[in-house]
Parts: structure tokens; sequence; C-alpha cells
DNA sequence: GGTAAAGTGGGGAAAAGTGGAGAATACTCC
DNA sequence: GGAGTATTCTCCACTTTTCCCCACTTTACC
């Protein structure tokens, strides 16, 4: 269970240190790749295989098929963390996530995203002032 | 499991390095051949023996199934590393990728594409701009 | 305020990627 | 059929990058 926000450094390598509290549920193993809204998205393996069983079981032949595993699998990367509690942000996805010298990390309760502070904060101000549009979004979902 | 990119140099010879992080499971063996779009295939052994019986199970009357027999098999070349981690690309298979001095390999789950860099780079872009076709895929799936 | 844990930076060792050389095989031409 | 030539394959060695561990600093908690 992934709750809160933490803001860490990213160090010249691209690493970037996990919080401590995460770190039990990610001690199996976890997946990073590309999220929505250009953010990066880190997924604890059996959470990452329970989601992505089903795309590989599509047809090898179908077009939508390939193209979707392509998105799905083509910029993911499994990490493990160090004695340190690190991983390591592959260039590309960092370049996708638009992150340099620091990270934001919020966890969902089942996932964490990582995002750029500042693109962060954009997306904390929507949800301020575009909070009473919500309630009628969430009563949808049956919230 | 195959996750990420790799871009790597193809030598004046044809061989091809396989990146450290897929050798494992590529180690009892693989089979590379020809796939859609212009793009190479390289499968485990075990996920050809699999996909090999289902393709011989088809039967020899429909046209799909005899295209789909001459696409896999035809131009398939079973190849093992050599001590350096490297595969021989047979002549044929690289001017059936549009292969020249450099190879993409893109890990999607369960097998291995391989690309020339310009042409990956095209789908990459396509996969951007189809964005929004994909929501409704990956609803459909439960993701 | 002290202690312990978390976060950060740097250095060294190991492995990955690449080019090239030598040996073995096949092939051709005499 | 044999010798010379070309080609393929395997192994070796260098360079670069990556990974891992250690140590210091800072923060949190008791």
């Amino acid at each position: 269970m992934f709750l809160g926000s933490y803001e860490h450094a990213i160090d010249e390598k691209g690493r970037l240190a996990i919080p401590a509290r995460f770190r039990a549920d990610l001690a199996g193993g976890m997946v990073l790749t590309r999220g929505f809204d250009r953010c990066l998205l880190i997924f604890p393996l059996p959470y990452w295989s329970d989601l992505t069983r089903r795309v590989s079981a599509l047809s090898l032949v179908d077009e939508d098929a390939r193209m979707l595993r392509r998105l799905l699998f083509a910029s993911a990367s499994e990490q493990e963390m160090d004695r340190q509690g690190r991983i390591l942000l592959p260039q590309n996805l960092r370049e996708a996530g638009g992150l340099t010298d620091q990270a934001l990390l919020v966890g969902l309760d089942a996932f964490i995203e990582v995002w750029a502070p500042d693109r962060w904060r954009e997306v904390q101000q929507r949800l301020e002032t575009q909070g009473p549009h919500f309630d009628e979004q969430m009563r949808k979902l049956g919230i």
C-alpha cells in the first residue's frame, strides 16, 4: 500500500532513492514504465504481471495487438533496488517524464507515480481549481 | 520477460550482440525469423515450439494460414549465441528487415523484435499520435 | 540532545559491447 | 584430386559503460 508524496534527488548517474516506506512492497522486484500525462509509473512485479498477462496472450497477427504490445513493453524496465534502496532511471524514461535533478514519488495505493516536481504542482493546481467539477465524475464512479 | 529497447551495432560480419538482460532467457536456444511491419523476430525456443504447434494445426486450405506459414517458417533460422553473447543475422534476414549497421532490439515480454532504428522511430511516433485509440483497447482488456 | 535511520555523492571493480586476429572449413580452379 | 583461395566461425583483447559498495551528511524520532 503506497501512500503519500516524497521528493527525492536524482543524482548524476540517474539514480533515484525509493522512499523508505515504499521499499518493503517493492522488495520482490518492480517494473518502471511510461505513464499518462508525462509521468512515470512504478509497479510491484505481481501487479505488473497481472496487468500484462492478457496483453501477452493477444494475437501475434492482429495489428492493434502488436502496437499495444509495443506501447506497453518497449519502454518498460525491470529494476531492483541497490543496497541503499535506489533504482536506476534509464535515460529514455527520464526524458519521457521530463525529469532532470529532482523527482516526486506519489504513492497511489497499488502503484507509484514519478513526476517532475513543477509538473506535479500544475496537476495539483488543476485539482484545486477544478475540484467542484469532480463531484460529478466521482458520482459516476460510484464513490 | 523481455522489456525495454536497446540499440546495438551490427558489425561487418553481420553479428548482433544480444542485450545482457535478454541472454538468460535465450540460453536455451532461439529462432530468428521475419515478422510483420518489416521487423525481425527472436523467439525463445519454448515459445517457438508452442507457436509452431499452433500454426501447423491450421488448415492447409486457409489462405491466411498459408501466408502465415510462409512468413514464419521460410526464412526462420535457429541461432545460438557465441561466447560474447552475439548471434549472426543471415543476410536474407538483414535485407528483409532493412538492417545495415545498427539495430534496435525491443523486448515485448515473451519475444523480441529487431528493427532498423529509423523505422522504429516511425513506429514510436505513430504510437504517440494514436494514443487515444489505445485507451479504448486497454479499457477492454481491463487495464 | 542523542541515536538511528534515511538520503546523497563518489570511487573502484566487474561486466558489457565492439573490433580484430587466427584457426578450421568449404570452395574453386588448375 | 590437390593446392590455393575465400569464407565462416570461434576465441581473444581492448574500451567503455554500468553496477555495486562504502562513507559522509542530513533528517527524523525518541
